[in-house]
Order: C-alpha cells, then sequence, then structure tokens
DNA sequence: TCAAATGTGTTACAGTTCGTTACAAACGCA
DNA sequence: TGCGTTTGTAACGAACTGTAACACATTTGA
C-alpha cells in the first residue's frame, strides 16, 4: 500500500485531516531549510545497512523501499511519493534500501538535529510520532492484504489505494500514475510480474479500468473496484475524534 | 513472527543486549506498580477499534492480536508472550483486538501516567522507543515473510522464531511452548489450518521436529529447520553497533 | 540520427502449490 | 458416559506460478 497523502487519508483512515494539515505544514517547513538532492533513477537514496543518520522527504519523484533476501528474492516493502518521509522507522540502521524509481529530489535531516529542532518546538513530536503511528498502521494493513487477499484483491487493493493518494472520489474516473514497475508491484504484492499483469489485464476487460500505457491507469468505476479490494481498510469512524484526543507527544 | 524475547534477540538480531536488558527492568518496573489482571483464555483485553488509553504488558500467559474483515476473514498479527508489550504502536484506537490464548495475566498503565513518567525519568522514552522500533522491524519482517515465502518456509520461519524465543541454540535439541491453534497460526502465516498441518506433518517425517501433543514441539535439527525458513533475518552484525550509538530520545 | 540491444508488459499453455472438502480423532461439558 | 464441538489430516480441485513467445518501449552505441 502507498504511503498516504492527505487527501487519501481523509476518506475514513485512521488520522484527522487537521492534524495532518499542520502536520505537513511544519514537518514540510523543516526540511525546506534542507538543500535538495537529486537522484537518478535507480540510484539508492541509502542501502540496507547503512547508518540510520538520516529522515528523508520526497521532495520529488517515487522510491522504491525494498530488502533483497539471502537467496536473492527481493521484497518491495512500500513505496514513497512526494512530501512523504523515509526512514523515519528505522534506527540504528536502516532496514532496507531506498532506490529511486523516477528521477527524484529529496531533502534529508539528520536524526541529530531532528532531536535538536524538537527541544526548541515541542509541537514537532507529535508530528513525527504521528507519522511513526502512520507507518506502522500501514505495515499492519498490509500484513492483512498479503495474508488474506487472494492476488486479484491485492491488485485491485493497490489500485484503490492509489486511487485514493490521487484523491479519488466515488463515482468519477480516476486517472492514477503508476511510475513503477510492474515487477515492482508484483514484488510489492507478493506476486509474480505476470499474476499482476493478469490481473489488471482481467479489471481491463471488465470496464473497471483503462490501461494507457505502462505507467497510467484510469479507473473508471472506483466503487467496484473498491468492492473487489477486500474490507482491510473498514475502518470505524470512531477512530477520527480519539485520534485528536489521544495524539501522543 | 513471535516479538522476541531477550534471548532471541541475542542471536544476531537488530538489538544490542545491553539496551533491552536495561529496557525490560525499567519498564518492567513501571509496571509492576500496577495491579495484575486476569483473564481467561478467550477473553479480550481490549477490542479493535476501543480508545487506546491503555499500554499492556503481559505478566503471564499468551495473546493473540488479530482483525477481522468486513467478509469475516480474520489476520493474526502477532502473539505476545511474558513481558512484551501490547499497543505500543497503537494510537488514538486499538488497530486490532487483543485476546487472550490460554489464562492471562496482563497489567496496565494509561497512557497518561507513562507520560508522566517519562517526563520523570528521561531514560523511559528511549526504551519505549526502542519497543516501538522494534516493533516496526517485526512487521516489516513478517511482510516479507508473507510475501517472499512458501507455506513449508513460513512454517519453519515460525518455529524458528519460537526456537529463538526459547533460548534455542545450534546443535541442541529444543522444546517449543505453542499455545494457540493451529488455526491461530494459520491467520497468522496466511495459510489454513490444513497447510499449517501437512507443513508440521513433513517437518516430523523428515525428523526435523517431533510432535508430542498439540501444543509442544520438539526442534531436533535447528539447523535444518533454520535452512528451510528463507533468508528473512540475515541481518548484519553491523547493526549491532550502530544500534547502540544511535538509540533515539 | 538510426539500428541494435536491452528492458518491460502481455498472453497462452503447462506445472505446482495450497485451498476445499471429507472424514477421523480428540477434547470439553452436561 | 454420551454428545457436540474443535482440531488434525488426507484426497481432489482451484488458484497461482513458471515457461515460453511475442509485442512494444527505452536505452545504448556507432
Amino acid at each position: 500500500m502507498y504511503s498516504s497523502h492527505l487527501t487519501s487519508l481523509a476518506r475514513g483512515a485512521a488520522h484527522p485531516a487537521f492534524a495532518l494539515q499542520s502536520n505537513e505544514l511544519t514537518l514540510e517547513s523543516l526540511f525546506a531549510a534542507q538543500p535538495a538532492e537529486r537522484l537518478p533513477s535507480g540510484a539508492a537514496a541509502f542501502w540496507e545497512g547503512d547508518p540510520a543518520t538520516h529522515l528523508l522527504q520526497v521532495a520529488e519523484g517515487c522510491l522504491r523501499l525494498y530488502r533483497v533476501l539471502g537467496d536473492g528474492r527481493r521484497a518491495v516493502i512500500g513505496f514513497r511519493f512526494v512530501g512523504e518521509l523515509i526512514g523515519i522507522s528505522c534506527y540504528g540502521s536502516y532496514s532496507y534500501t531506498a532506490e529511486a524509481v523516477t528521477h527524484v529530489r529529496i531533502r534529508r535531516i539528520t536524526r541529530t538535529r531532528l532531536q535538536a529542532r524538537e527541544q526548541e518546538i515541542p509541537e514537532i513530536r507529535p508530528l513525527v510520532m504521528a507519522k511513526m503511528f502512520q507507518e506502522m498502521d500501514a505495515a499492519q494493513r498490509h500484513i492483512i492484504v498479503l495474508g488474506q487477499l487472494g492476488a486479484e484483491e491485492r491488485v485491485a487493493h493497490f489500485l484503490v489505494s492509489a486511487a485514493m493518494r490521487m484523491g479519488g472520489e466515488q463515482g468519477e474516473a480516476v486517472l492514477i500514475d503508476l511510475p513503477m514497475t510492474r515487477l515492482d508491484i508484483a514484488d510489492y504484492l507478493g506476486l509474480t510480474i505476470e499474476t499482476v499483469c493478469r490481473a489488471m489485464s482481467k479489471l481491463k476487460h471488465h470496464g473497471i479500468i483503462a490501461l494507457d500505457g505502462r505507467h497510467s491507469v484510469t479507473v473508471l468505476r472506483l466503487s467496484d473496484l473498491r468492492s473487489m479490494a477486500g474490507d482491510v481498510d473498514d475502518l470505524s469512524g470512531f477512530h477520527d475524534q480519539c485520534a485528536l484526543a489521544q495524539l501522543p507527544n
């Protein structure tokens, strides 16, 4: 699943829109003070095992986070998009490699500097904590996707998440940009390339999506796609109120 | 995978034994001041969606953490054992239900009280943070298990993790206590009961494990089992040194 | 600039793994 | 003790993966 943008989280997810609004602005200004670094497609921002000295923010483009097993198998743990953070749940060393899918611009801040800023501006800590909780929540959701959903459900869920990130609403077509390859998607969903292609072709055949080249999907019937995606994100509205009241420092 | 005990983590995992030693002692004393509560097998400590007002520590027994999908499917997210914490990565509301597998004793502390204690004793925060990172690391590992390993690899990995938790060493037989049902294990590994049974029977047939009733497994050849478990935990020793240097506050 | 090489996506056919179904054994309770 | 429920295991079938081939897109090198 994508790490979500504010607009995608607005749809009944566990975070109040308000908290994240200020979240993005304040953390954003933190990173804005750092110089932007450019990475060409395929370049690593950091490697699994490197000392986790920095947090990264994506200023432009898309990165994949992955781990390679001893036998060469690769697991994509997630993708990160504009505005999102990388490395927030790593300590000591990075537990995955972060690699540019597209040409990418990122900003880095050292953990030391972040901690110094947290001392100056106490409001920063809850913002960082919120990001950590969000990442944990996303990981748990992904565990459920991989453990309980079949291949087509997984692909549908992946596309629904992408549509939500794009601010998709019920009843209108959503154009999704998918900068990663089918292999990336397959390694993310625990499937093979062929199965991903098959699932997509089937959705196309049923008129639920339209494919335009490799990196563009139009979701034509979002509610149909959603009903195929399993009920992983069935969260009660109860969360929204409690999250605001209980935001940890 | 189990949330690990100190002794299991001693085998090249991402946490220095020293840090967790003091971790267990100090958080332990925090909870020791709280009254222990008894739960019969099958009782819920809290439900998915409840306000996440407390952290829990397991004083005795085993709990399963699970979520139920809208269509009735159940995903077990993890198991918690003596000394381990529950709810540390939840905020606002619990993102899963915690249910007693066995008769259980737990201690609770409110987040409010925990924060007050953190103010008094600043050393507590890094201990809590370490637990959060540990939980995130375990979640990522589980994502890889579900996404990349086949059924037998998953079961083998599950048993290796259990053996590690029991302090198993290479070359000697390890007796594992598995208090949960095969359905629990299946829902945790994204498999069915039958597949779990098959995998275990196969391991038994090959002389790698011995089965004694429902809740007892003896690992006879740990290195064989380990070689069947995929290379998910292939972590370099580099982590140990960096983790100590970089423990966040 | 253009052709060759390489990478990526899709589809058809065949093989493997795991889910479903059926049944047996064990357990818990009145 | 008897019965209902839970748990465990084996045979058949569904779902997914693997292999191969082809089409198309992108990159590389002359």
